[in-house]
DNA sequence: GACCCTGGGTTCTGATTCGGAACTGACCTG
DNA sequence: CAGGTCAGTTCCGAATCAGAACCCAGGGTC
């Protein structure tokens, strides 16, 4: 993974967004279908002024999304935009990480593809040359702003 | 992605690890070359107290080792293990999140397929099917433990 | 051998942030 | 109208953070 670090600043805002104890936790959750504030608040142990300031951050990342369900009460329900369920490739990676390189015994869970049941593969694909490759092959480039 | 959440905790820890706003961009230094602890401090503008104390958990949790370059004034460089070489999915799904949804303007980078220059892809594979599928197809299942 | 330099830290301060418990306020339910 | 639910907010002490300064073991330099 060679090249320049100019993403540097994307990067330090994407983990300023999810970089914390929570938030990834907080988009597992809703990847698994919780949508409201107390069932989030019970579901991860969360401190409750801490879920309220990360569920606005991830609102106004545009990552999630709060809606009204009812009105007379007014009651609200977080659920995943596109861009925040584009996020399950990285999620994906770090529980799968965590299960191949932390797993020490019994928590042992693999993602599988459901329709088949064998446990998935991540990897990295060109389409031009047809191939997966590892990350040593990947490098940096600015992106191309004529061709949109 | 069904399933239930008996991988919480493997996640939490995985979280406990690189889960804050300097780890993975330590990481991502070290992919890119940076072994020495000033050049780390340098590079990334962190304070020196918490550079000391990020290094020394990723050492502890397997992600970096601490090695000896010279002895007479003896020096240590940090590199990433394996272990360490293996969280560049979770780092290139960041990147690539960050890249596609939150930049605005200047930092437009993409990651590329080094020998051809082709954006690359990342997927979900699964090789009994031989095909590649979306996160909706994900599920979490207990690891097979007759199968070492 | 006094002096400064480098690398890799540690110590000392505030300033932020975190976590937990309690409180609020709008509504429903018996 | 007493009690419960939901979605927060307030108030606090405890932990963590960032920054600057300091430390120490070796070199080099004259």
């Amino acid at each position: 993974m060679a090249g320049r670090g100019d993403d540097a600043t994307t990067l330090e805002r994407t983990l300023q967004l999810v970089g914390d104890r929570w938030s990834i936790l907080i988009i597992r959750a809703a990847l698994r279908g919780v949508r409201r504030f107390d069932e989030f608040q019970s579901d991860l142990g969360i401190a409750r002024p801490i879920l309220t300031n990360r569920l606005r951050r991830l609102v106004d990342g545009g990552v999630m999304a709060k809606e009204p369900y009812q009105e007379h009460p007014p009651r609200y329900e977080y659920k995943l935009t596109p861009a925040g369920v584009a996020l399950s490739p990285a999620l994906v990676a770090l529980i799968r990480w965590g299960e191949h390189h932390l797993a020490d015994g019994d928590a042992d869970i693999v993602l599988v593809h459901a329709p088949c049941g064998t446990e998935l593969e991540q990897g990295f694909w060109c389409r031009h040359c047809a191939t997966t490759f590892s990350p040593g092959a990947i490098r940096a480039a600015a992106r191309d702003r004529t061709d949109p």
